[in-house]
Order: structure tokens, then sequence, then C-alpha cells
DNA sequence: AATGAATGAGTCTTCATTCAT
DNA sequence: GATGAATGAAGACTCATTCAT
């Protein structure tokens, strides 16, 4: 195993069918655009969870709503999806876009705790600790984002749908 | 953004307080190094999965068990898990480790649907395609998993147990 | 301590306010360009020299204008001095820029040799031997150029002038 | 003219007779080597410059014994002498050695100055701005350093030696 | 067996130079 | 002629691996 980076600037120069200078046109260093495509990326997942969460419905519609339209963007864009899982877990991640994922996860479990806590008034979930819920929840919708992106084909025919996440508020 | 390894060999000599080149008297390269690390994990866990499986009590207990203690190990051993993690989201994981796991994957797939069908037929799960559900059940173990392997702390205080994942077969 | 040049060609571009590929319409290389430079600096250099030298008067009133005019162009110019500085220091010198700027140094030394053997035979300088003393005013002369190259502003406010080094030729 | 450092790390690795990544053992970048030598040789000098000065004698004695043992420090480590220059010279010097070159060129300044001064009250040295003198000496002293440290073996033959600055104090 | 000095290929970044528009 | 996008060869630095002691 030779030193070497999970992805080098001389992938992505390939990748995009360029020169490998040419990327330091439009980023300024390999952090530069790490940062970049995470953010995109970032920005698309938050955008849809906003979208989805004020759509009209019962809790529990909502909730649907909200975890599929997060699924949806991993599952439809998985070179993306994987391209970020991969800055994400690498030690070296651009501090500003840790920030931002830590503050949309943030976000999303806000959200997420919100619509269960309604989803229990409206006798559509079970009682419980809503924390926990969401914490069960979000990590589950996160593996099954990591599978979705992982193997995108054989997830979009025998995947479950994102629905099914909805049973851990049991009835 | 510098070029560099997120675990270097001299990391693992520092870590484990002997000297820079002895590594290579038990290792004969950093992969052989990463390989017999995943492996040990993989055995970890394939020991608790098996474990956990044969233990009594009606499907729906030893479901149960078979969550818990997969989470467990991952849970214990945060480092381990992490390590492992990297090791297997890295483009360069050893071929024969990468083989590994993926059987023990499908081991474990196997398993999961085997106790699924048991207790469908039990009535202790409701109907439904038991190769989804057992897709979601590992996905989101894989998702709880990988939080308990980032927030041990965090996730031993507020985190909920395996058992939440047997909602995922309803009732 | 990156990699970098001293002066990049986009600098040139920027500093003559011209795009960044015209350059290469009017230099063919950035050899070329400070060849160019160099070239302009030496002819400068060598055009008030030969003045000065022609000038009437006694060897020591020669002197004193061949040394001034020198350190002249550099003080009044030190942006293309030190320009040239940086060139001539430079392993990479254009090999015909060294060419033309070893012969003016030895048209240079000739010409100071020849007025220090006037004014020996004049009187107006101590005996010794013309090629050590020319030696020692054109050192101390490039020290004194170099300095006003550093410190222009600095230099023509309390910095002495050429005529000291005639004290060289003590009396 | 291709891209180019005028001295790299293989340059001095070649010239160590190191191999490439050993450097790093010694230096951790080529700032810190870089500035290493510097303060090596700032060192030396400044050693030099404060043992002459303090040596017994006259003013004019004592300045003698300082401008030649500047003099003789780049004289005889023309290699290091030249690498100091490039150093020096280069837009990237360590910020750090740059301030200590500059600290003890105020400090020669300051010794020239009161040598100057005591020399002209000794009615060693003529009249004059002891700021002028001092200046006029430093640049001589350094276009003669750096003819010295050019042609070394030229100079030790036809060179003149430091006590020809002392004529710029006349008599 | 143990140490750590030594090696050199790989990776990010810069910049002279070319070329399509 | 003019522009700036595109190319690719260097150069600093890292780190897996080897080897003398």
């Amino acid at each position: 195993m030779r030193p070497g980076q999970s992805v080098t600037m001389a992938d992505v120069a390939t990748e995009a069918d360029v020169s490998y200078g040419l990327v330091y046109r439009y980023y300024t260093s390999k952090e530069a655009l790490l940062d970049a495509l995470g953010t995109h990326v970032v920005r698309m997942v938050s955008g849809a969870m906003h979208q989805a969460a004020e759509l009209p419905g019962t809790p529990r519609q909502r909730l649907d709503a909200l975890l599929s339209a997060v699924l949806a963007v991993r599952r439809d864009q998985p070179d993306i999806a994987r391209a970020l899982h991969r800055v994400m877990t690498d030690e070296e991640i651009p501090a500003r876009l840790r920030q931002l994922a830590l503050g949309q996860e943030r976000t999303f479990r806000a959200l997420l705790r919100r619509l269960i806590v309604d989803a229990q008034r409206a006798g559509e979930a079970s009682a419980g600790d809503p924390d926990q819920l969401a914490t069960a929840m979000m990590a589950s919708l996160d593996g099954l984002s990591r599978l979705a992106a992982r193997e995108p084909r054989e997830f979009m025919r025998h995947g479950p749908d994102a629905k099914i996440l909805l049973r851990l508020l049991k009835t």
C-alpha cells in the first residue's frame, strides 16, 4: 500500500477531463474544492429538507416526505454522495464544511423532533423520548442513505423506501 | 490541504509504543496490518453474531440479542470501529479484507432473514418482503453503529438501544 | 516556503497592464524578457559610463563624474536595478546577458584603471597597484549601488555620494 | 526558462550526498533549513565582529581588525557566503532570519560609528558625518565581500585587503 | 529483536508557455 | 492583435518501506 490520498487532484482532473493544473483556475486549493463540493451537497439536502417539511399533511405524512426527500438526494446522486461521504469521513475536512454539516444536522434533528412530537400528539406515533426517536431515525436514515449511495442500482430495485423508517414510531 | 495519510505507520508505532521500524517485524506492510486489524474486528463481530443467534428464545428475542451484540462491539471499541470504518471506506482496502467483510455481510443477512421469517411465522413480525426488511435493519444497524462509533460517550447516555430496530418489524 | 518565482510572468503582465498572454507577443520567453531588460540596463549604464569618461577635466574630476554617473543610474531606477540584480544573481541568467554584463564590467574596469593611472601621473592619486585600486573602487561602487537600490529614499537623504570613493585613492 | 527555484531541496540533498527525504529529518522545511544556515553565518560574522572590536590598539587599528575580520569570514567560506547572499536576496527570506540580519547590521553600524568617532577624536580620521562614513564603509565592505565570495581564488591573489577601506577616512 | 536513519515515489501547488477564440 | 483558458513540468513535502547497527 503506497502512500496516497483517497482522492487526488489528478483524479479530479481526469474525472473532469481537464488538465492537471486547470483545476486550480477554479479552486484555489484542494481544500477549497472539497469545501465547494461539500457545500453544494449540503445545500441540496438542506433545500430538499426544508421544502419537504413545509408540505401540508398530517405529521406522519410530512415525516414521510422529509425522510424520502433526504434519501432521494443521496440515492439519485450517488457520485456526489460518495464524494461527500469521503470528504466528511476524512480527517482533513475543511473546518468550514464540517461546521456547515454539523449545523445542518442540528437543523434536521430539530425538524425531526418537532414532527415526532406532533405525531405523538396526533396519536400517529407511540410515546417515547422524542430525542431518542430522532436519533434512531437519523442514524437509520444515514445507514439507508449510505447503502443507497453504495449500491444505487441494487437499492432502486430491492431497497426499502424511506417510509419504512416510520415504523420506528411504531403505532 | 497537504498530502497525508489519515493514519501513518508512525502513528501506529507511537500508539503501540514501539519503535518506528518494529512494526514491520509483525506486519510485512501497512496493507497486512490493516488486513489483520480488519480481520480481527470482523471475527469479533462474527463471533458475537453467531453466539447471539444461537441463544434460546423466541425469534424476536434472538433478533434482539443479535442486533444488540453487533452494536455492542462497535460501541465498546470505538477506536477499532473507526479504524475499521476508515479501512472499509478507503479505496485501497486489502482485497482479502473486503472479501471477508462481504462474506460476513452475507452471513449476517442470511441470519437476519431467517430470524425475520421465523418471527413472521411466530406472529412476532408483520408480513412483508423479508429481504427488504433485512436490508432496512442492516442499514439502520449500520447507521446506529456509526453513530455509536462517532459519539460513544453521547451514545451511551442518550442513544437508543438496538431493540428499537425491532420496530421495523412493526407488530 | 512554497515553490515560487520571485517575479512571475503574471506579475509582469499585471505591472505592464496588459493581458496575461500578450507578453509573449513581445518576448518569446521569460528568458528573452529578462535578457531584454538586462540589456536595457546594461546599455544605460554603459552609455552613462562612456559619456562621463569623455567629459573634460582632470583625471580626478572625470573619475568623479564616472562613479557618480554609474551610481545615479541605479539610484534613480531602483526597480529596474533590483530586477537586474535579481537577474544577475540568479543561476539561470540568460547566457547572452551574462556575457554582456561581464563585457561591460571589463570595459568599466579598463576605463577605471586608465583614469586611476592618469590620476596617479597627475599627482591626484597616491601610488599603488592600479588593478587593486580599480577592484576596490568597483567593489565599493557596487556596494553603494546595491544600497541605493535597496533603500533609495534613505540613500537620497543620508547616503554618501560617489565622490567619497575617490578617497580610496587617498591623496 | 523553466519554472524553478534557485536552490532546490534536491540540490541540497545532492550536495550533501544524502537522499531527498533525509533533509527533512534534520530540517522541518526549506524555510527552517535556510533559517538555520543564515543564522549560522550571521553568528559567525557576529562573533568575529565582536572579537575584533575588543582588540587593543588605536581606533584605527581596531577598525582595521574589524573590517578584516568581517571580510575574512566571507572570503574563507565562499559557499556559505554565496548561499547566505542568495537567501538574503530572496523575497522569501524567513522573517526571523531577516530580523536577525537586520539586527546584526544595526550592531555593526553602531560599532563602526563609535570607532569612527573615536578615530576622528584621535586625529586618525578626517572630520565628516560619521553616519555617512559608516554607511560608505559598510557598503564598500559589502561590495568587497561579495566580490570575495564570487571570485575567492582571484580575490586572494589580487584583491585589496580590507585595510584599503580605511582610506575612506582619508586622514 | 529493536532502533531509527535513509530512501524515493506520490501528492499538492505554482507558473512558464501554448492556443482557441 | 488581444485575451485568458488550458497544459504540464518542476518543486516542496509526506510517508511506506528498507537496512545498517
